[in-house]
DNA sequence: GTACTGATTTTCT
DNA sequence: GAAAATCAGTACC
């Protein structure tokens, strides 16, 4: 519902988002809350959301994290207010993105591993070359990829502005084999520490980054 | 289907 | 100088 008379490139700004309160709770239970959620960038014509199927969460005690050795340049975001995104850079190629969680100084942040395509998808096409819907978003590198997610999203809110996080659009239907329940593992690629049982997907989803 | 490897660059030690 | 919360391509079964 569009109220703007200009030229329909305006964002949304009635988008709905998650309060800053969403994240203002205990890192896994945020982990878990955002699947289901939808992941917006809003961005004129070339409007891009999914739907989160994966998250990992990441706790400022936990060695494998990156506030875990205390506050740099590249981390300094994670020190700060929840419900701010966190974008870093990693293996030389690929942005990733963390949700900003708990309350100030204290917590940690949940890092977005995949997604549902939901709007956008020939853009995400190009942006990814391929054309399979099940690798446009399916891992934290990718997902950055076909949204244009990239270092300049670093420490920005996700309740307004661009990049938003909404609630979920439809209720979890859980399936006949126990489809769209939460399922959790352990978390993929820590070569620090131990891993940890704080992955989190939605059981039965083709988006998941791994099975 | 699984397993291994190279790409590529920022950041901190 | 080494490491890094990854991915795509190749080889092989």
């Amino acid at each position: 519902m569009r109220t703007s008379t200009g030229s329909g490139n305006i964002p949304d700004v009635t988008e709905r988002s998650q309060p800053f309160s969403f994240y203002e709770q205990d890192t896994i239970l945020v982990a878990k809350n955002l699947l289901g959620c939808v992941l917006v960038h809003l961005d004129g014509d070339h409007t891009t959301a999914g739907r989160i199927v994966e998250t990992e969460a990441y706790l400022r005690t936990d060695p494998a994290a990156h506030s875990f050795h205390g506050k740099t340049r590249s981390n300094s975001v994670l020190f700060g207010p929840a419900g701010h995104a966190h974008v870093f850079f990693v293996y030389g190629m690929y942005w990733c993105m963390n949700v900003v969680t708990g309350r100030e100084g204290s917590e940690g942040a949940v890092l977005l591993r995949a997604l549902e395509p939901l709007e956008g998808i020939p853009v995400m096409r190009e942006r990814r070359r391929t054309r399979d819907i099940r690798l446009l978003c399916s891992g934290p590198g990718r997902l950055t990829r076909a949204l244009a997610i990239t270092g300049e999203f670093n420490g920005v809110p996700l309740t307004s502005g661009s990049l938003r996080i909404r609630p979920p659009d439809r209720t979890a239907t859980p399936g006949p084999e126990g489809e769209g329940e939460i399922v959790q593992t352990t978390r993929v690629g820590i070569s620090k520490a131990q891993e940890m049982p704080y992955r989190f997907y939605l059981k039965g989803n083709a988006n998941v980054s791994r099975k």
